[in-house]
RNA sequence: GCUCACUUAGCUCAGCAGGUAGAGCACCUCCUUGGUAAGGAGGAGGUCACCGGUUCAAGUCCGGUAGUGAGCUCCA
């Protein structure tokens, strides 16, 4: 038998007989302490598990546990693990489905009759312990496609035989743990016994690949870490998560609600929330007017002869509301700002002396979601778009572009965003334009990118229609992110609105369109905004930066003084003056998050100062009234 | 929209085998005037989401509608 050359990626390599396995080649050529670490290796685009024979001379990169590829394959194998213990649990009439790792655990999609209660849980992490206590092998092996088709048909494992169809290579591979069998192209974790913190997390339903179309399976969601202190971290993540669900603070703090009657995913402001809002609003207008904007007021419906012009009635009508009839003439509520703008921009001839034109709004649109989709204030009907138009020639879109970027990020960071992942999407297979302006706009984004030293994940195909785009998604406190900004190029409305402009030769030419948000929606960034802070705003957008609280009635006079003077001096400040006792006031001021407490009893009375009390429990020295004013203003000075 | 679950006082929830509703907090009144996360007593407040059915009797069982949640799908 022929010797094979095989080495470790970086190191030497060694002869080894041919058929030797991945576990022997490692053993052969890694440390025994190293050894213990390694779950699988890569070779080339594969990767393979320690079983796996070798059959030429290969390159293997160690896989270890340790990495994001290694809890992959642990939580794959968990999947696998806990369809075992279902089928085992339940009866051979459950069809499982497919069962993959994903970013923060594994699925396993199962077809039964029954549906699965909560109290199954119990039984099916028990039953996977048992199975991961037992240090089953994963076992794979190949098996001819044709035999593997009439192996599951045979157990009328009926998605496989769906799966195996779509197959075209001559043979499968099969993976074994215990009477477990799957088809899988692996790689898995070496023994059942490596799977040492598991945990159920959800049950959901979920179509057949994706497709509403199909039958709709019942989803087990669990996740799995190698170190059950690591999963203990997890867990503990997502219960700081539900504790600063925008939903539940969002009410307890008196910020927004919404009510039946009124309609679902239709955002109901409370003063508190509002006023919050109008804080965030100000900031915004003033970094425009600053930025060279100008800010527009558009309407909420036109005439539906407008989004015909302008496509959406030919791209985005499902996701617009009906339309109703005015004096015979049919009108539309607004899914978008774009067409107002451009209203604006018809209004007069333009030369390309006014460009760049940058135009803002926050502008409130409306669209149809299903009702399944809607979400407290992350998904809702009606939204405000902080959305901006920037019309431009050609040779100054990627200045635009730097420039809407350093906005983008200037205004993220004040609210508290410095982390983000970025995208560039580019041309997808159904585009308007011409091949050149789409790889001219594309360039020109991508130079903004570089030039503003930002890393950024380039998504192939995934541009609008109408021009190529960069999304911005920000990282909250817990790492979790979210879609806000787009800045997106576009090659249609112009077209479609016959917008024009005078250049230099003194003839027509077609701007470009630049639209972009950054906020996305004021409704979504808010929501986000109050799971981020946990509800406890920074003091330039906190509704009450101050509550001032009596001790007792003897200073009932000096603290309505203390309030006026606050008031007056431009703080937002609220009073507690009701007999109850200090322990209680302080109580209710710190859950509802307010920033400061004033505490006045008869010392501040007769010193005429104030005891200031901090969100944290911390006391400040006792300070005058007006040191105090100075004191919010200084440290409510926005982006400093 | 689809699947599953949920919907009882302003809020958070009890109400287990069907016999016309409870707690805590909040609210109101009174007592208490107390320095850094809940002082005490009393009171008011619910056609048990809505509509229909089964039953002598329905918050409780069945069906429908609406809303909410977890997903699927979609996206600001």
């Amino acid at each position: 038998m022929a010797d094979l050359q095989i080495s470790i990626a970086g190191g030497e390599g060694k002869s080894l007989p041919e058929g030797c396995t991945v576990a022997e080649a490692i053993k052969a050529l890694v440390s025994s302490k190293e050894r213990k670490r390694i779950l699988a290796a890569r070779a080339g685009d594969r990767m393979l598990d320690l079983s796996e024979t070798l059959h030429a001379d290969t390159v293997l990169e160690p896989i270890v546990k340790d990495s994001p590829e290694g809890l992959d394959i642990l939580r794959h194998s968990a999947s696998h693990v806990m369809a075992q213990a279902v089928v085992e649990l339940f009866g051979p009439d459950i069809k499982v489905a497919i069962g993959p790792a994903t970013s923060d655990g594994f699925y396993y999609d199962f077809d039964r009759k029954e549906a699965f209660t909560p109290d199954d849980f119990e039984a099916i992490e028990a039953k996977v312990k048992e199975i991961a206590a037992a240090n089953l092998p994963f076992s794979r092996e190949m098996m001819p496609l044709s035999e593997a088709k009439k192996y599951f048909a045979d157990k009328g494992e009926k998605y496989k035989v769906e799966l195996l169809d779509e197959i075209t290579d001559d043979a499968v591979s099969i993976y074994r743990q215990g009477d477990f069998v799957d088809l899988c192209r692996g790689p898995h974790i070496s023994h059942t016994g490596l799977l040492r913190a598991f945990k159920l997390i959800r049950i959901a339903g979920a179509y057949w690949r994706g497709d509403e179309n199909n039958v709709m399976l019942q989803r087990l969601y669990g996740t799995a870490f190698f170190d059950p202190k690591e999963l203990k971290k997890y867990l503990f993540q997502l219960e700081e998560a539900k504790k600063r669900d925008h939903r539940k603070l969002g009410k307890e703090l008196e910020l927004f609600t919404i009510n039946e009657q009124v309609g679902p995913g239709l955002i109901l402001w409370q003063p508190k929330g509002a006023l919050a809002r109008k804080l965030i609003e100000d900031y915004w207008k003033d970094e425009h007017y600053r930025n060279g904007y100008e800010l527009l007021y558009t309407p909420h419906i036109a005439k539906r002869d407008l989004w015909a012009t302008s496509g959406h009635l030919d791209f985005y009508v499902e996701d617009m509301f009906s339309p109703m009839e005015i004096d015979d003439v049919s009108y539309q509520l607004k899914p978008m700002n774009c067409p107002f703008h451009i209203g604006i921009y018809k209004s007069k001839k333009r030369s390309y002396r006014e460009f760049p034109i940058r135009w803002c709004e926050l502008g409130t649109v409306y669209r149809y979601e299903r009702t399944g989709a809607l979400q407290g204030l992350m998904r809702v009907r009606g939204f405000t778009q902080d959305d901006a138009h920037i019309f431009c020639l050609p040779e100054q879109l990627e200045e635009e572009i730097f420039n809407i970027i350093d906005l983008n990020l200037h205004i993220l960071k004040t609210f508290g965003f410095s982390d983000y992942d970025v995208y560039l999407s580019t041309q997808p297979e159904k585009f308007v334009g011409t091949e050149d302006n789409w790889q001219k706009a594309t360039e020109a984004l991508k130079l903004a990118l570089e030039k503003k030293g930002l890393d950024y994940q380039v998504d192939p195909g995934e541009g609008v229609f109408y021009g190529p785009k960069i999304d911005i998604k920000i990282k909250d406190v817990l790492g979790r992110s979210w879609q806000c900004s787009t800045i997106q190029v576009d090659f249609n409305l112009p077209e479609r609105f016959e917008l024009g402009y005078t250049a230099e030769d003194g003839k027509d030419h077609q701007p470009i369109m630049v639209h972009r948000a950054l906020m996305g929606s004021l409704e979504r960034f808010f929501g986000v905004l109050i799971e981020h802070y946990a509800g406890a705003f920074p003091l330039w957008m906190a509704p009450v930066q101050a509550k001032v609280l009596n001790i007792t009635d003897a200073q009932l006079d000096y603290t309505e003084k203390v309030f006026n003077d606050l008031r007056v001096a431009g703080v937002r400040v609220e009073k507690d003056t009701r007999n109850e006792k200090l322990n209680y006031k302080i109580r209710e001021a710190q859950l509802a998050k307010i920033p400061y407490m004033i505490i006045i009893g008869d010392k501040e009375k007769d010193t005429e100062m104030v005891t200031v009390r901090l969100r944290n429990g911390k006391n400040l020295d006792p300070m005058s009234v007006s040191d105090f004013a100075g004191l919010i203003r200084k440290e409510s000075i926005v982006g400093e």
